[in-house]
DNA sequence: CGGGTGACTATAA
DNA sequence: TTTATAGCCACCC
């Protein structure tokens, strides 16, 4: 899929977010090398089969919200497993306590 | 090399 | 709190 090192920085970084915890698109651009890049991160996830084993729904963006558009089938799954993990999601924030940070 | 794109961000109004 | 704007980075024409 991707030869690009960058990806599978960041692949190794979102496989390492702990269950019932989540990080934000930069914080994984930066752990993952590639500071400044969370639209690389959040492109990355886009292009992630389904059947994929990499949590991306442990991935949010910086105002503690779910980026997939409300309503859509991706952001319905995404609360579901989160929720499924302890991870609380309040009108659609996520829980300052639930963040690594 | 130039231009458009996106599951982003920080800042300003 | 919500909307606009302007940077960001790598990818793909």
């Amino acid at each position: 899929m991707a030869q690009n090192p960058a990806y599978e920085m960041i692949w190794q970084v979102v496989a390492a977010i702990p269950v019932g915890k989540v990080a934000t698109y930069g914080q994984v651009a930066e752990l993952a090398g590639v500071p400044g890049a969370a639209r690389l991160v959040g492109r990355c996830l886009s292009q992630l089969p389904e059947g994929s084993r990499l949590p991306w729904f442990r991935v949010i963006n910086a105002s503690g919200r779910i980026s997939l558009p409300v309503g859509s089938e991706g952001y319905h799954r995404q609360v579901k497993l989160l929720q499924e993990e302890g991870v609380a999601v309040l009108n659609g924030k996520i829980r300052l306590a639930d963040f690594r940070w």
